[in-house]
Order: C-alpha cells, then structure tokens, then sequence
DNA sequence: TCCATTAGCGAACTTAGTGTTCGGTATATA
DNA sequence: TATATACCGAACACTAAGTTCGCTAATGGA
C-alpha cells in the first residue's frame, strides 16, 4: 500500500475516532472528519465509500482481532460458554471494552448506533452458531437454534450497553459473571 | 380540537403509516409525508417539530392503551410476569404486534428504528420497575435490579425483534413462551 | 348571521450536508 | 529519471430540513 494512501487513512480514522469521543456516529459529519485529518473531501471519497463504510471499516481494525482468535479456539474444543475459562470471548471483550482504546464504548453506549451494533451482533452470531452444537442445555434443546443463538447474541449486547451507561463501574469479570447468570 | 385540525393530524399519520408500510422510517420523507397527506409544508412543521416527534406522537397513539392497563393491573395484584396469566402484558403485546394493525411491526423490525425501540424499551422499564418488588426469583436476588430489569426489556424487544424478522410463523402464545422460557 | 380568530396554503428561501468532477501538483515506486 | 497515481482545492449538482410571509378560507362563539 502506498505511503500516502497509508498516511490519508490514518489521518481519517484518527479524526473520526477523535470525534467519536466527543459526539454520536450520526452527528458527525464528512464535513468534520475532513477538516480534522486535513485531507480533502475528494479524498476522503476516494478511501470510503459513505461515513457508514467508514465505521465499518473501523469496526473492523479495533475487533476483527478478537472474533479470529475466538474462532480459532474452536479447534482447540474449549468453548465460549466456559465462563471459568480466562480466555471466554466474552470477558475479552468486555476487558477490550473497559481498556476503551480509540474510544470504542462511544460507539455502542448513545442511540444512532445501530450500525455497529449490527457489525458487532452479527460477528457473534456467527461465532455462537459455530459453538452451539457444543452447547447443549435443558434451555436449549426446548428453543429453537435461532431463537437461541439471537437470544445470547442480544443478552450480550445489551449487557455491554447497560454497562456502558451506567458508567462501566464493575470489573470486567463481574460483568461477565451477571451476562453468564442470565443466559 | 378545531376540525380542520383533527383532519391534517389524521391525514399525516395515515400518510407516514401507509409509508412504513413500504419503506424504513429513515427513508421517509417530509416531503413525501406531506404529498401524501396533501398538506402543506408549513402545516407539517406547525403540528410536528420534527419527523422524529411525529414517530413518537404515533407511538403513543398506538401503544398507551397497552402500557397503561398493563399498569393498572399492578393494583389487582396479578403480575406481569404469571406467564399462565391470559391477561399478560407481554402475550397482549405479542398479539397487539401479529394483528399488525398500522404496520406497526413495520416500526421494529427493521434498521433504524433506534427511535422506536427506544420508546418501547422505556415503557417496560417503567412497567417492570412498578412490578420488581412482586418478583423475586433466585436469580433476581443475585444482580443488581437495574441490570435484572433492563435485561427483561432487552430480552422483550430483541425477541420481538427476533419473531418480526423469521416472518411471525408462530403463534403470540409460543413466542410468549420461548420469552418466559429466558428470562 | 356576522365577525374575529386561526388553520392552512404555497411558494420562495436559507441552511446544511452529501457525493462528484476536474485540472494541476507533489510524491512514490520501478 | 520517468511514469503512474494519490492528493489538493474549489466549484458544482443535488437532496432534504426547516422557516417565512402574505393570502385565503374554514371555524366557532356572540
């Protein structure tokens, strides 16, 4: 990738991310993201496509990480459902979260924010779909697969988005501990 | 009330609920409600502020009589969370939802309805919140009551979520079920 | 029935944001 | 060094939101 390209990137991402601290995804405007990273507007349109591909795309920097290496642990027969394990999914993310490195809880906690959220739902559907025929419980075999696996997806979600507003005041492991109760 | 009044008021919420039958909230309009309507744009904006309060303004029309005999069950001392109890809020909303009466599932299911949820979200809040002390179960008392209560809501409105998008094939009463069978 | 009030009309206008185009300049890579 | 291309910046078209104002007509009370 050339120089250049590379630099222009950064720039968008780090104002964005910037901005992101300051207000909601849906009030910040191209406008804004091109005066912070001083690049010009043609510019901008030229890496992505609309401000939506440009939240995906970082969505995609800060988390892709942690859904591969969840997706590797498959082979290796510990499931996601462990909530002993130090390594569950769910505390590493809950623990990426309270780090909050480039502001990431900004954009699950305000309203306007169903579009990361569909990234981030959507990644764990995937995930759990893989898991759950290691997961059988009393609960599940009497529900559908669907219904179940969007039941653990939304749990978390909106156990992460409760957290966040108000004030992310329990450990990564007590909140992991109040997700794994109520699954 | 003058007529002329109670007239545009009807003809905007007829317009933007035969809108929502074809398109997201956030694809519609003002002008597009307006034409409808065939009413001016200056009328618009002298009933509603915005698109977003004449969202809400349906919301109540639609749903109050659910929210509020839901809350004046609290006083016959029959809760909302007797799943037998044919008079349970959720198996009423449930049904008030598969009647489809105005769209309004139009409302839930798709993107963008942040708005909406929102609006529902807080109802139940406030509607479990009254009804927590007559529900105490060996999970309730191991959590915090805020997030016990805001993982009821959660878990309502993403199953609802979750019915709309499979097409609503089972019945208000399963789906009421599989709702207890979580929570 | 009359009349003061007020809802609505419609058309123009401001503001704000999105996304595109294009010729010129600077920088990277081979 | 030469060619390709990323970037600039400024203008542009377009869409939608929300406002303004003078005029018309319906309403509801006396």
């Amino acid at each position: 990738m050339d120089r250049r390209q590379r630099k222009t990137r950064e720039a968008i991402f780090g104002a964005f991310v910037e901005l992101l601290s300051e207000k909601n995804f849906g009030q910040i405007t191209v406008g804004e993201i091109i005066e912070r990273a001083d690049v010009g507007r043609a510019t901008f349109y030229a890496h992505f496509e609309t401000k939506d591909y440009l939240l995906k795309e970082l969505c995609e920097e800060l988390f892709c990480h942690i859904f591969d290496s969840a997706s590797n642990q498959n082979t290796a027969h510990r499931h996601i459902f462990d909530c002993n394990a130090p390594d569950s999914v769910f505390l590493h993310l809950f623990q990426h979260l309270k780090n909050n490195d480039n502001n990431i809880s900004r954009l699950l906690s305000c309203p306007n924010n169903e579009l990361f959220l569909q990234y981030f739902k959507s990644n764990l559907l995937q995930l759990i779909k893989n898991q759950s025929p290691l997961f059988d419980s009393e609960k599940s075999s009497r529900l559908p697969e669907s219904f179940w696996i969007n039941h653990i997806a939304s749990t978390f979600v909106e156990t992460v988005r409760w957290w966040i507003d108000n004030g992310m005041k329990e450990s990564p492991e007590t909140v992991t501990g109040y997700f794994f109760s109520v699954v």
